[in-house]
Order: C-alpha cells, then sequence, then structure tokens
DNA sequence: CATATGTCAGGGAAACTGAGATAC
DNA sequence: CGTATCTCAGTTACCCTGACATAT
C-alpha cells in the first residue's frame, strides 16, 4: 500500500487533469467533424476573430507547439480560405495571420450548430457549486503558474 | 455583469485544466524524445509491466482513442520489440497483449534517466500544501466522474 | 442472426528535427 | 556580426472513418 505510494510516485491530481481534459476535448472533436475543422483550428480562429491578427509564433505559443508546426497548422487553414497572411511592413520578418470572411462564417456555423447545443445540454462544470467552481479555478490557475517555470 | 457570464460562458477552469495538462505533457514528452519513446507508448508500457496482459480495446479506452489507433500504437510498440501479442485461446477474438523483458528494459531506462531526475527537480503539485492536493484532487476526481457522462 | 473484437486501408492533421531564407 | 522570425523538407506517430474477417 504504502509501497505503491513510493513507486507509483506521480500523484493522482495529475492523472485525473488529464483525464478531464482528454475526455472533454474528444467530445468537442467528435462534434466538430462533421464540419470539417478541427479543435486547434476552431481554437485559432475563435482567437483571431476578436483581434487584428496573430503571428505564428504567437499560435505556437498558445497551442503549445513550435513554430514549424504552427506553419502547418496556419497553411491548412489558409487553405480552407479563413484565414490569410500579411507581412508586416514594419518588422518584415513577421508574418500576420488574419481571419477572412470564410473563417468568420466558419466560426459563426461552429458557433451556433455545435458550441451553443453543447452549451445548453451539458455543462461540464455542471457537478459544482459556484463556491466550488472558484475554489477549482484559483488552484488551477496557481498550477498554471507553478507549471509556468517548465517553459523556461 | 450577469450578461458577461452569459456570453462568456466557458468557464476559465476548464481552460486551464487544458492549459495545465498541455504544459506538463509537453515538457515530460520532450525529455523522453532522446530515449526515442512517446509519452503514449511509455504510458502504456508502465500499466503493462504490472499486469499479465492488456487487450487492444483496453489500451484504446485507456488512450482516450478507438480501436483502430490503439492497434496502430500496438504495432509501433511491438516493432520497437517491447511487447508481444498473444491470442486468447479461451476467446479467441481477443488479442493479449504483453510487455517483453526488452520492454522492461526500456522502462527501467526511461525510468532512471527520465522520472527520477524529473521527480527529483520538480513536483508539479509543489505549489500547493497538502490540504490543497487532497482538495484539488477531489475537485478533479468528481469532475471526471461527471465528465464520463460524454462517453456514453 | 446480431454482437464483439481486432485489423487493414486510406487519408489527413500534427509533432518533431534540421536547415535555410530573410530581416533586424 | 549575432539574433529573431518564419518557412521548407522530411519523417514519424497519431487519429479518424469505413470496411472487413473472425469469433461468440
Amino acid at each position: 500500500m504504502e509501497d505503491q505510494k513510493a513507486t507509483m510516485r506521480e500523484p493522482q491530481a495529475i492523472q485525473r487533469l488529464g483525464i478531464a481534459f482528454l475526455t472533454w476535448r474528444r467530445y468537442l472533436a467528435s462534434h466538430l467533424v462533421p464540419y470539417g475543422i478541427t479543435l486547434k483550428q476552431a481554437f485559432v480562429l475563435r482567437r483571431l476573430e476578436r483581434r487584428e491578427y496573430l503571428l505564428p509564433s504567437r499560435i505556437a505559443s498558445m497551442l503549445f507547439c513550435d513554430r514549424p508546426t504552427a506553419t502547418v497548422i496556419v497553411r491548412n487553414m489558409e487553405t480552407h480560405g479563413w484565414v490569410r497572411r500579411e507581412r508586416d511592413t514594419q518588422d518584415r520578418r513577421q508574418m500576420r495571420v488574419i481571419i477572412t470572411d470564410t473563417g468568420r462564417h466558419k466560426l459563426a456555423e461552429i458557433q451556433e450548430h455545435v458550441w451553443e447545443p453543447i452549451e445548453s445540454s451539458f455543462d461540464p462544470l455542471g457537478c459544482f457549486d459556484q463556491s466550488e467552481i472558484e475554489a477549482l479555478d484559483d488552484l488551477l490557475a496557481r498550477l498554471v503558474k507553478h507549471l509556468r517555470q517548465l517553459s523556461e
């Protein structure tokens, strides 16, 4: 018993974190399939909607991937016509990624057919009351801050 | 205020959950690269160590993927010689996935060169005291249970 | 017959390394 | 010059759908 804890060092909480996240992600992704968009793409698109532009390096850090991977993801989105790229005239190394009208339409489509139906049928935090949500949120915020040391 | 909550439906907690998990996973995965093994493979290998065998369907549910994907992952591991497969003589539909000596060696290698150094240098839950760890663990356990309804 | 299990075939998104072009 | 940004090339693991063989 104690022995198991000593060898099985990994705290349960981290594992549960993964299970919760992966369960939720798998659920969302499966609902996006019929609309021909991946979760990462939808995520980027949503961030682009409220912003003038995003740089690939910023997208990479948002997606926890490296820059070449971000390039691939942006290219896939560009192929679909959801974004376009514009070189920054001030700093010509930078490439601005900008949402297109087609992209906004796609976003509206999944907003209506995916996010809203999901939100109205299942609340992922529905097992908690308000104070518990705040407690969880606070703990996770601190955890994120703590884990950020790893990316340095 | 209420309005903001209505539109900004997505609770921060879920997003933080993802960030925490992805940060941690990315960190672990990067340390496994030099040893030619992926996180999923290491995860499966570790589960196989203490068990006589695992069925592909069980591996699929452990990894939150479907059965064909599990087949691919097992095949990759078999190519490396870390596992072998044996058909169950009782129920001949089932295929037992079993860890090999080579697999045990691989596991010992990453245990020594990856997990132990990481554990001794960084505690992912190091920002919490014992009562907070328990609180987080409890909240996450309930969240997992709640989210499990999605896979039904 | 229906159901359960595993696999194959295929295609696509995505993750990495290593290298290179360009701009600061 | 060194550094920063992005891209390309290439490889691999992964993940899905759809179909199929086989066993219960």
